[in-house]
RNA sequence: GGCGCCAUCGUCUAGGGGCCCAGGACGCCGCCCUUUCAAGGCGGAGAUCGCGGGUUCGAAUCCCGCUGGCGCUACCA
């Protein structure tokens, strides 16, 4: 069998990171079997359409690195992949049930249906539809009510009202639900569009898609699934039903919980390799202990059924530590680029651009270890970059001078004098402070620290005397100068 | 209210009758390394496997009940 899985999202907003795990696990097995992944949009509801929507949902892919092989914008032998321009399939489909007496028209208004619910509700019983229309009886007067009211109608479907649906779910096991707690659902809706239930099933058997993942709030409505299914004689694709997302405290994950977009992540300096391993891992696992995993491995090892049935809380603080891991390991030309691209965009206007690549790959090997999100290597290295400093005089002098200022300045006076005249490296920089440290009775790091600041502005810095080396004697030396000038 | 899903350290997870008085990872704590901060190394705390029954010589693992969390109950997906 060709497996074929597809990602259904609707263009309600920006992608939020619950379905693009979904995704993700749509692509990785599809890419497991060598089969399609394919893109669909599915645009539906009207009322929630954002015409933004689509080029965030395209880009978050794009990002993320998950490629398709059919889509909207790609085009494909099964398209249009967008729903709203699919509408004389449902249309057919929903005539056709109708025909089988598999369903009907039901002319109720929205108001009639609210006034049944909040009876329904009020006298404790389960609020559903009371299928005043599938009687033709009751049709009929709805019917009338409507065309005098210039009212649409909606096609529903007649539910059996007895006996059980049962299904396979790869992830869950046979899952068995009696009809009598199913209402008849609204199929088409009175504006011509297809509700879900009838799009996603009309799109999956044109499309031929073998594998269905989606979030498990939709098992309760597997059921429904599985009767139109066998009205329309299909056979149903793999259905998975897969654990969902949720925030820190147990709820969906929403934006009170912080970032839901993946954009977000991206613009905190999250690399699209660690958020695509760690978006795997959640809900599923390689083994017992291997948290790294490339693409390549993810693809040759995927499998539904090692996907976890309970909910993940999303853990940003282990993605973090995964970032720092992606950049650690990063080969230096990318992870000079990468930086040099995130400087360019964070430091100030006063530094000139295009900014100096020879310059950030001596410097990326300096702070690589020290960087878990790109946002924060300006912070670590901007005094490279910028002319004047900025720091207070109780930063310079530190703990250990605080009290005693003039041995700072004297101490600094004596430094530019032991490094100027000697060679401009790391070990000849280290050597002459050192022996300065132990002629001034200094503890070494005492006096580091006051040069440190001195010469970059900041208590914590990337290693220091490779920091003076790239910096270079000029300004190493009038920055000097500059902090004795302080004191 | 009805229907349903889920349940192992704070979090992500391994485990599928004896290998588990439960392993790994993040986070946390301590030590080492060390010019700051990291990274790295070593070590530690942290889970009576939600609770109660049952099956079994033996249960985190199988069964039942309960509890809790969550979801669905729309002309939203």
């Amino acid at each position: 069998m060709d497996v074929r899985t597809r990602y259904a999202p609707s263009p309600t907003g920006v992608p939020h990171l619950g379905n693009l795990r979904t995704a993700l696990f749509d692509y990785l097995l599809a890419r497991h079997f060598g089969g399609q992944f394919i893109l669909r949009i599915e645009d539906t509801d009207r009322t929630r359409y954002d015409p933004n929507a689509l080029q965030g949902l395209l880009d978050s892919l794009t990002w993320l690195g998950i490629d398709y092989d059919e889509g909207p914008d790609i085009g494909g032998p099964f398209g249009p992949y967008v729903q709203s321009e699919r509408l004389a399939g449902y249309q057919a489909a929903a005539a056709r049930l109708i025909e089988q007496g598999d369903a009907y028209e039901c002319w109720c208004s929205s108001e009639r249906l609210d006034a049944v619910r909040a009876e329904q509700t009020r006298t404790k019983q389960p609020p559903r539809y009371d299928r005043r229309c599938r009687e033709p009886q009751g049709q009929r007067e709805a019917r009338a009510e409507a065309e005098a009211e210039g009212r649409g109608h909606v096609v529903r479907f007649k539910t059996p009202l007895t006996g059980d649906v049962s299904f396979q779910d790869a992830i869950h096991g046979e899952m068995t639900f009696a009809l009598a707690t199913l209402d008849d659902f609204v199929m088409l809706k009175s504006d011509g569009y297809p509700t879900y239930h009838l799009a996603y099933i009309v799109d999956d058997e044109a499309m031929r898609i073998s594998h269905v993942l989606r979030g498990d709030e939709w098992i309760p409505s597997a059921p429904r699934h599985m009767l139109i299914y066998r009205a329309l004689g299909i056979e149903p694709p793999v259905i998975a039903h897969v654990p969902r997302v949720l925030g820190p405290d147990g709820s969906k994950l929403s934006k009170r919980h912080g970032a839901t977009s993946v954009f977000e992540y991206r613009d905190q300096g999250f690399l699209p390799e660690a958020v695509f391993n760690f978006l795997a891992l959640v809900g599923w696992s390689l083994d017992d202990k291997t948290e790294i995993i490339s693409r390549a491995d993810f693809i040759e090892h995927f499998s539904l059924d090692r996907i976890v049935k309970n909910p993940a809380v999303f853990n940003v603080e282990k993605l973090t530590w995964m970032n720092g891991v992606y950049i650690r390991d990063m080969p230096e030309a990318q992870l000079t680029e990468t930086f040099a691209a995130r400087l360019d965009a964070d430091l100030p206007a006063s530094v000139a651009r295009p900014i100096d690549r020879d310059l950030v790959a001596r410097i990326a090997p300096l702070i690589r270890e020290r960087v878990k999100l790109l946002s924060e290597v300006a912070g670590y290295c901007d005094f490279f970059f910028a002319e004047g400093l900025t720091y207070s005089t109780d930063e310079l002098l530190g703990k250990a001078f605080t009290a005693r200022p003039d041995d700072a300045k004297s101490a600094l006076e004596s430094a530019v004098i032991a490094i100027d005249g000697g060679t401009w490296t790391h070990d000849a920089l280290e050597a002459s402070l050192r022996a300065l440290a132990d002629e001034l009775s200094v503890k070494a790091g005492d006096l580091f620290s006051l040069v440190r600041v001195a010469a970059t502005g900041k208590r914590v810095t990337p290693p220091l005397f490779e920091s003076m080396a790239i910096l270079g004697r000029e300004r190493c030396l009038e920055r000097l100068r500059a902090a004795i000038a302080k004191l």
